[in-house]
DNA sequence: CGAATCACCTGATCGC
DNA sequence: TGCGATCAGGTGATTC
């Protein structure tokens, strides 16, 4: 479900209500997710300074322990109405002035463990670089390429230990800003290719933050408001309608087990 | 080693 | 309307 543009919108929304709050006290409803949950009582008493990310991780820092946070497929935030807990609602965060915070996950892929405050966590680890940031260089993707060179290029932007955030949505739309087919092999990928591909992840994700992330099902803000970036895919779900810049079909097709939408005109 | 497949879990949707 | 099969935005373990 969430990629980088939805986790960043959650991890903005959750500043904005956390930071600076007292967790009066916090209680997990089941022991596990995808992994164990830790004792949540270290977090009673505890000040939130603020909200980070890392990924598609969210850490939210306090005087105390550092939150690991993971959305998984279908994790989200909310505020509980009447602040009693609802289905699928395994983690609460009662707040000192009222106030009280809910991590909803049905499918439970997600994560909620703690973390060193310096980020040091096994999860954390072997991931590449952040894409927006100076260390999402030019020679990144050329050599992943390089060295995963018979696996699809779709595959390849997805390794978060090649570049973070990139899930199979906005895989889709920069391949297809970049003009690349996904299931082309990526060591026959040119390298100004590649560059431009890297150019088209910066952009489309910049873009899907501004617009509060996508929406398709379970994914919201913190606040319950739906992303709107939906509104702007080329060619994610769209199998079978015209393509906007030639008007082919857009085809679907399952690489590396996930579904792959692409212009089959557009992209070669 | 790299690449492909499976497994985790619930819920929505589709075809019959 | 009912029901089983299929699929979903992620990640990590296993298999080839």
């Amino acid at each position: 479900m969430p990629e980088l543009p939805e986790v960043e919108t959650v991890r903005a929304g959750l500043e904005r209500l956390l930071a600076g709050s007292v967790i009066r006290r916090a209680r997990a409803r089941r022991a596990d997710l995808r992994t164990g949950i830790p004792d949540l009582r270290r977090l009673d008493g505890r000040r939130v300074a603020g909200v980070r990310r890392r990924a598609k991780y969210l850490l939210i820092d306090t005087d105390g322990p550092t939150i690991l946070n993971h959305l998984g497929m279908t994790g989200r935030w909310h505020e509980p109405a009447g602040g009693s807990p609802g289905l699928h609602d395994h983690v609460i965060l009662e707040l000192a002035d009222g106030r009280s915070l809910a991590f909803n996950d049905a499918r439970r892929f997600g994560v909620f463990e703690f973390c060193r405050a310096d980020g040091g966590h096994d999860a954390l680890d072997r991931l590449g670089p952040e894409p927006l940031s100076a260390a999402f260089a030019g020679g990144v993707l050329r050599a992943a390429a390089a060295r995963h060179r018979r696996a699809p290029i779709k595959a390849v932007i997805m390794d978060q230990a090649v570049v973070v955030g990139v899930g199979n949505i906005y895989a889709a739309e920069s391949l297809f800003r970049a003009g690349i087919s996904p299931a082309l092999a990526a060591g026959r990928v040119r390298g100004e290719r590649l560059d431009r591909l890297a150019a088209e992840i910066r952009a489309v994700l910049a873009e899907a933050i501004a617009k509060g992330g996508s929406t398709i099902d379970d994914y919201r803000q913190v606040n319950g408001l739906s992303g709107l970036f939906q509104n702007s895919f080329a060619v994610y779900g769209r199998d079978g309608q015209p393509c906007s810049a030639c008007g082919t079909a857009i085809r679907v097709r399952a690489i590396g087990g996930r579904s792959s939408f692409w212009c089959p005109r557009c992209q070669r």
